[in-house]
DNA sequence: TTGCGATATGTTATATTGTAACATAATACT
DNA sequence: AGTATTATGTTACAATATAACATATCGCAA
Protein backbone atom coordinates (compact mmCIF):
# COMPACT_ATOMS: atom_id res chain seq x y z
CA UNK A 1 0.00 0.00 0.00
CA UNK A 2 1.31 3.25 -1.20
CA UNK A 3 0.92 6.70 0.86
CA UNK A 4 -0.43 8.76 -1.44
CA UNK A 5 -3.36 8.39 -1.96
CA UNK A 6 -3.99 8.54 1.57
CA UNK A 7 -3.24 12.51 2.08
CA UNK A 8 -6.26 12.46 -0.81
CA UNK A 9 -8.58 10.94 1.81
CA UNK A 10 -7.84 12.95 4.84
CA UNK A 11 -8.91 15.66 2.62
CA UNK A 12 -12.17 14.14 1.56
CA UNK A 13 -12.58 13.27 5.17
CA UNK A 14 -11.89 17.13 6.09
CA UNK A 15 -14.52 18.30 3.72
CA UNK A 16 -17.11 16.13 4.80
CA UNK A 17 -16.70 17.05 8.58
CA UNK A 18 -16.72 20.94 8.00
CA UNK A 19 -20.28 20.28 6.27
CA UNK A 20 -21.88 18.07 8.32
CA UNK A 21 -24.45 17.29 5.92
CA UNK A 22 -24.77 14.84 3.14
CA UNK A 23 -22.65 15.56 0.10
CA UNK A 24 -22.37 14.32 -2.91
CA UNK A 25 -19.36 13.23 -4.81
CA UNK A 26 -19.45 16.12 -7.34
CA UNK A 27 -19.53 18.38 -4.68
CA UNK A 28 -16.66 17.03 -3.30
CA UNK A 29 -14.83 16.89 -6.48
CA UNK A 30 -15.93 20.97 -6.85
CA UNK A 31 -14.42 21.26 -3.52
CA UNK A 32 -11.21 19.56 -4.42
CA UNK A 33 -11.36 21.39 -7.53
CA UNK A 34 -10.54 24.92 -5.47
CA UNK A 35 -6.93 23.57 -5.02
CA UNK A 36 -6.54 20.78 -7.86
CA UNK A 37 -7.97 22.08 -11.12
CA UNK A 38 -7.25 18.61 -13.01
CA UNK A 39 -8.92 16.51 -9.99
CA UNK A 40 -11.25 13.70 -11.59
CA UNK A 41 -14.52 11.54 -10.39
CA UNK A 42 -13.03 9.12 -11.10
CA UNK A 43 -10.35 9.76 -8.41
CA UNK A 44 -13.36 11.40 -5.81
CA UNK A 45 -15.15 7.79 -6.41
CA UNK A 46 -11.86 5.69 -5.33
CA UNK A 47 -11.50 7.95 -2.63
CA UNK A 48 -14.73 7.51 -1.25
CA UNK A 49 -15.54 4.15 -2.04
CA UNK A 50 -11.84 3.37 0.35
CA UNK A 51 -13.35 5.56 3.12
CA UNK A 52 -16.57 4.13 2.89
CA UNK A 53 -14.86 0.77 3.11
CA UNK A 54 -12.95 1.38 5.89
CA UNK A 55 -16.30 2.46 7.73
CA UNK A 56 -15.05 6.35 8.01
CA UNK A 57 -17.66 7.48 5.87
CA UNK A 58 -21.12 6.54 4.94
CA UNK A 59 -22.97 6.56 1.94
CA UNK A 60 -26.67 7.73 1.77
CA UNK A 61 -28.21 5.26 -1.47
CA UNK A 62 -31.27 7.10 -0.90
CA UNK A 63 -29.57 10.72 -1.49
CA UNK A 64 -26.94 9.37 -3.63
CA UNK A 65 -24.40 11.54 -1.45
CA UNK A 66 -21.91 10.84 1.66
CA UNK A 67 -21.77 11.64 5.37
CA UNK A 68 -18.52 11.78 7.64
CA UNK A 69 -19.25 8.89 10.49
CA UNK A 70 -20.25 10.76 13.54
CA UNK A 71 -18.25 7.62 15.44
CA UNK A 72 -14.91 8.03 13.65
CA UNK A 73 -15.27 4.77 12.21
CA UNK A 74 -17.20 1.42 12.89
CA UNK A 75 -17.73 -1.65 10.75
CA UNK A 76 -21.23 -2.20 11.89
CA UNK A 77 -23.80 -1.30 9.89
CA UNK A 78 -25.55 2.54 10.61
CA UNK A 79 -29.09 3.58 11.43
CA UNK A 80 -28.64 6.78 9.38
CA UNK A 81 -32.04 9.09 10.24
CA UNK A 82 -32.02 11.66 7.58
CA UNK A 83 -34.01 14.60 8.01
CA UNK A 84 -35.96 16.01 4.90
CA UNK A 85 -36.24 19.39 5.88
CA UNK A 86 -32.90 20.22 7.39
CA UNK A 87 -30.88 17.67 5.41
CA UNK A 88 -29.00 17.17 8.69
CA UNK A 89 -28.25 13.51 9.02
CA UNK A 90 -28.11 11.43 12.92
CA UNK A 91 -26.93 8.03 13.06
CA UNK A 92 -27.97 5.33 15.63
CA UNK A 93 -25.85 1.84 16.63
CA UNK A 94 -28.38 -0.84 17.40
CA UNK A 95 -26.46 -4.40 17.23
CA UNK A 96 -29.50 -6.48 18.22
CA UNK A 97 -31.88 -4.68 15.73
CA UNK A 98 -29.31 -5.70 12.89
CA UNK A 99 -29.72 -8.92 14.63
CA UNK A 100 -33.33 -9.47 14.09
CA UNK A 101 -33.35 -7.74 10.94
CA UNK A 102 -30.65 -10.82 9.74
CA UNK A 103 -33.12 -13.15 11.58
CA UNK A 104 -36.07 -11.81 9.65
CA UNK A 105 -34.55 -11.93 6.35
CA UNK A 106 -33.10 -15.49 6.97
CA UNK A 107 -36.38 -17.05 7.62
CA UNK A 108 -36.15 -17.75 3.44
CA UNK A 109 -32.44 -19.21 3.80
CA UNK A 110 -31.03 -15.40 2.81
CA UNK A 111 -27.43 -15.03 4.25
CA UNK A 112 -27.35 -11.21 5.24
CA UNK A 113 -24.28 -9.47 4.29
CA UNK A 114 -24.58 -5.98 4.41
CA UNK A 115 -27.12 -3.86 5.88
CA UNK A 116 -28.97 -0.74 4.16
CA UNK A 117 -30.84 1.27 6.87
CA UNK A 118 -32.19 4.65 5.85
CA UNK A 119 -35.07 6.14 7.64
CA UNK A 120 -36.35 9.66 6.36
CA UNK A 121 -38.32 11.99 8.69
CA UNK A 122 -38.04 15.06 10.63
CA UNK A 123 -35.46 15.53 13.26
CA UNK A 124 -36.08 16.92 16.81
CA UNK A 125 -35.86 20.73 15.74
CA UNK A 126 -37.24 20.96 12.61
CA UNK A 127 -40.46 18.32 13.35
CA UNK A 128 -41.19 20.40 16.67
CA UNK A 129 -41.23 24.06 16.13
CA UNK A 130 -41.65 23.95 11.99
CA UNK A 131 -41.75 27.99 11.59
CA UNK A 132 -45.32 28.81 10.46
CA UNK A 133 -45.06 31.15 7.78
CA UNK B 1 -57.76 12.07 -12.00
CA UNK B 2 -57.55 10.66 -15.81
CA UNK B 3 -57.72 7.39 -16.85
CA UNK B 4 -54.70 7.82 -19.74
CA UNK B 5 -51.71 7.35 -17.90
CA UNK B 6 -53.34 4.66 -15.92
CA UNK B 7 -53.03 1.94 -18.93
CA UNK B 8 -49.58 2.99 -19.00
CA UNK B 9 -49.09 2.10 -15.58
CA UNK B 10 -50.24 -1.52 -16.30
CA UNK B 11 -48.14 -2.04 -19.29
CA UNK B 12 -44.87 -1.13 -17.00
CA UNK B 13 -46.10 -3.45 -14.09
CA UNK B 14 -46.69 -6.21 -16.37
CA UNK B 15 -43.17 -5.37 -17.40
CA UNK B 16 -41.80 -5.29 -13.40
CA UNK B 17 -43.78 -8.97 -12.82
CA UNK B 18 -42.52 -10.90 -15.82
CA UNK B 19 -38.73 -9.45 -15.05
CA UNK B 20 -39.21 -10.71 -11.57
CA UNK B 21 -36.48 -8.85 -11.03
CA UNK B 22 -35.09 -5.59 -10.65
CA UNK B 23 -35.21 -3.48 -13.31
CA UNK B 24 -33.95 -0.03 -14.15
CA UNK B 25 -35.89 2.99 -15.10
CA UNK B 26 -34.58 3.26 -18.66
CA UNK B 27 -34.33 -0.95 -19.38
CA UNK B 28 -38.25 -0.11 -18.94
CA UNK B 29 -38.35 2.75 -21.16
CA UNK B 30 -36.20 0.80 -23.29
CA UNK B 31 -39.02 -1.95 -23.27
CA UNK B 32 -41.62 0.46 -23.71
CA UNK B 33 -40.03 1.64 -26.75
CA UNK B 34 -40.70 -1.68 -28.59
CA UNK B 35 -44.05 -0.42 -29.46
CA UNK B 36 -43.95 3.20 -28.36
CA UNK B 37 -41.10 4.82 -29.94
CA UNK B 38 -41.18 8.41 -29.02
CA UNK B 39 -41.63 7.34 -25.06
CA UNK B 40 -39.71 9.44 -22.94
CA UNK B 41 -37.51 9.37 -19.60
CA UNK B 42 -39.69 11.75 -17.89
CA UNK B 43 -42.55 9.67 -18.79
CA UNK B 44 -41.18 6.53 -17.28
CA UNK B 45 -39.71 8.05 -13.96
CA UNK B 46 -43.84 9.50 -13.56
CA UNK B 47 -45.71 5.95 -13.88
CA UNK B 48 -42.52 4.63 -11.73
CA UNK B 49 -43.33 6.98 -9.01
CA UNK B 50 -46.94 6.83 -9.18
CA UNK B 51 -46.45 2.79 -8.90
CA UNK B 52 -44.07 3.58 -5.76
CA UNK B 53 -46.34 5.90 -4.59
CA UNK B 54 -49.52 3.46 -4.34
CA UNK B 55 -47.07 0.23 -3.21
CA UNK B 56 -47.48 -1.84 -6.28
CA UNK B 57 -43.74 -1.83 -6.91
CA UNK B 58 -40.71 -0.72 -4.73
CA UNK B 59 -37.55 1.56 -5.39
CA UNK B 60 -34.40 -0.31 -4.84
CA UNK B 61 -32.15 2.74 -3.67
CA UNK B 62 -29.24 0.65 -3.66
CA UNK B 63 -29.22 -0.63 -7.02
CA UNK B 64 -31.08 2.19 -8.90
CA UNK B 65 -34.12 -0.31 -10.19
CA UNK B 66 -37.34 -0.88 -9.28
CA UNK B 67 -39.31 -4.38 -8.66
CA UNK B 68 -42.64 -5.16 -8.91
CA UNK B 69 -44.10 -6.17 -5.21
CA UNK B 70 -44.36 -9.41 -4.63
CA UNK B 71 -47.68 -8.88 -2.34
CA UNK B 72 -49.76 -6.40 -4.93
CA UNK B 73 -49.67 -3.93 -3.31
CA UNK B 74 -48.95 -2.49 0.55
CA UNK B 75 -48.29 0.66 2.43
CA UNK B 76 -46.51 -0.54 5.27
CA UNK B 77 -42.16 -0.37 3.87
CA UNK B 78 -40.96 -3.42 3.22
CA UNK B 79 -37.44 -5.23 3.89
CA UNK B 80 -36.05 -5.50 0.70
CA UNK B 81 -33.20 -8.70 0.45
CA UNK B 82 -30.97 -8.35 -2.58
CA UNK B 83 -29.23 -11.61 -3.59
CA UNK B 84 -25.92 -10.12 -5.03
CA UNK B 85 -25.48 -13.21 -6.98
CA UNK B 86 -28.66 -13.94 -8.80
CA UNK B 87 -30.32 -10.91 -8.68
CA UNK B 88 -33.49 -11.84 -7.11
CA UNK B 89 -35.05 -9.59 -4.56
CA UNK B 90 -37.43 -11.10 -1.56
CA UNK B 91 -39.75 -9.35 0.62
CA UNK B 92 -40.17 -9.48 4.36
CA UNK B 93 -42.23 -7.48 6.43
CA UNK B 94 -41.92 -7.04 9.69
CA UNK B 95 -44.02 -4.71 11.38
CA UNK B 96 -42.45 -5.01 14.99
CA UNK B 97 -39.16 -4.45 13.48
CA UNK B 98 -40.52 -1.15 11.46
CA UNK B 99 -41.69 -0.13 14.77
CA UNK B 100 -38.49 -0.86 16.96
CA UNK B 101 -36.54 1.15 14.17
CA UNK B 102 -38.89 4.13 14.69
CA UNK B 103 -38.12 3.73 18.36
CA UNK B 104 -34.65 3.62 18.10
CA UNK B 105 -34.32 6.52 15.60
CA UNK B 106 -36.91 8.04 17.61
CA UNK B 107 -34.63 8.47 20.76
CA UNK B 108 -33.40 11.59 19.82
CA UNK B 109 -36.62 13.05 18.88
CA UNK B 110 -36.29 11.82 15.35
CA UNK B 111 -39.77 11.53 13.46
CA UNK B 112 -39.41 8.88 11.26
CA UNK B 113 -41.76 9.13 8.26
CA UNK B 114 -40.15 6.38 5.49
CA UNK B 115 -37.73 3.28 6.32
CA UNK B 116 -35.51 2.19 3.68
CA UNK B 117 -34.53 -0.77 4.30
CA UNK B 118 -32.50 -2.82 1.95
CA UNK B 119 -30.22 -6.11 3.02
CA UNK B 120 -27.90 -7.47 0.64
CA UNK B 121 -26.25 -11.45 0.54
CA UNK B 122 -26.94 -14.66 -0.76
CA UNK B 123 -30.51 -16.15 -1.16
CA UNK B 124 -30.95 -19.61 -0.58
CA UNK B 125 -30.13 -20.86 -3.70
CA UNK B 126 -27.00 -19.16 -4.19
CA UNK B 127 -25.52 -19.03 -0.75
CA UNK B 128 -25.61 -22.94 -0.32
CA UNK B 129 -24.22 -24.63 -3.08
CA UNK B 130 -22.58 -21.98 -5.58
CA UNK B 131 -21.41 -24.20 -7.72
CA UNK B 132 -17.74 -24.49 -7.76
CA UNK B 133 -15.36 -23.96 -10.89
C1' DT C 1 -72.24 25.19 -23.14
C1' DT C 2 -68.55 27.63 -22.78
C1' DG C 3 -64.92 29.71 -20.37
C1' DC C 4 -61.44 29.22 -17.03
C1' DG C 5 -58.44 27.40 -13.45
C1' DA C 6 -56.19 23.31 -12.00
C1' DT C 7 -53.97 19.12 -13.04
C1' DA C 8 -52.01 15.66 -15.91
C1' DT C 9 -49.29 14.45 -19.89
C1' DG C 10 -46.00 15.19 -23.79
C1' DT C 11 -41.61 17.00 -25.35
C1' DT C 12 -37.11 18.90 -25.45
C1' DA C 13 -33.15 19.70 -23.42
C1' DT C 14 -29.87 19.23 -19.94
C1' DA C 15 -28.09 18.14 -15.31
C1' DT C 16 -26.25 14.74 -12.31
C1' DT C 17 -24.19 10.51 -11.07
C1' DG C 18 -21.16 6.79 -12.05
C1' DT C 19 -17.70 3.67 -14.68
C1' DA C 20 -14.92 1.53 -18.46
C1' DA C 21 -10.65 1.40 -20.34
C1' DC C 22 -6.26 2.36 -20.87
C1' DA C 23 -1.78 5.07 -19.70
C1' DT C 24 1.51 5.92 -16.29
C1' DA C 25 3.78 5.56 -11.98
C1' DA C 26 4.94 3.45 -7.64
C1' DT C 27 5.92 -0.71 -5.07
C1' DA C 28 7.71 -5.14 -3.76
C1' DC C 29 9.95 -9.07 -4.71
C1' DT C 30 13.66 -11.86 -6.95
C1' DA D 1 18.50 -3.79 -11.88
C1' DG D 2 14.45 -6.37 -13.77
C1' DT D 3 9.88 -7.49 -13.75
C1' DA D 4 5.27 -8.67 -12.05
C1' DT D 5 1.72 -6.44 -9.34
C1' DT D 6 -1.02 -2.97 -7.70
C1' DA D 7 -2.29 1.82 -7.28
C1' DT D 8 -3.11 6.21 -9.46
C1' DG D 9 -3.97 9.50 -13.31
C1' DT D 10 -6.58 10.59 -17.44
C1' DT D 11 -9.86 10.48 -21.04
C1' DA D 12 -13.94 9.39 -22.56
C1' DC D 13 -18.44 7.99 -22.09
C1' DA D 14 -22.57 5.49 -20.04
C1' DA D 15 -26.43 5.53 -17.03
C1' DT D 16 -29.58 7.90 -14.15
C1' DA D 17 -32.60 11.73 -13.25
C1' DT D 18 -34.96 16.16 -13.54
C1' DA D 19 -36.04 21.12 -15.14
C1' DA D 20 -38.80 23.76 -17.87
C1' DC D 21 -42.10 24.64 -20.86
C1' DA D 22 -45.90 23.21 -24.33
C1' DT D 23 -50.16 20.98 -24.89
C1' DA D 24 -54.05 18.54 -23.68
C1' DT D 25 -57.65 17.01 -20.41
C1' DC D 26 -60.73 17.55 -16.66
C1' DG D 27 -63.86 19.70 -13.24
C1' DC D 28 -66.69 23.11 -12.33
C1' DA D 29 -69.08 27.46 -12.22
C1' DA D 30 -71.46 31.21 -14.67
Amino acid sequence: MSGRGEVLQLEVLDILRQRNKPVSAYDVLGELRKTKVKMAPQTVYRVLAALTECGKIHRLESLKAYVNCQHGSHQHASILSICDDCGRVEESVAPDLLAKLSKVTGKTGFAAQRHVIEVHGLCASCGTGPAPA
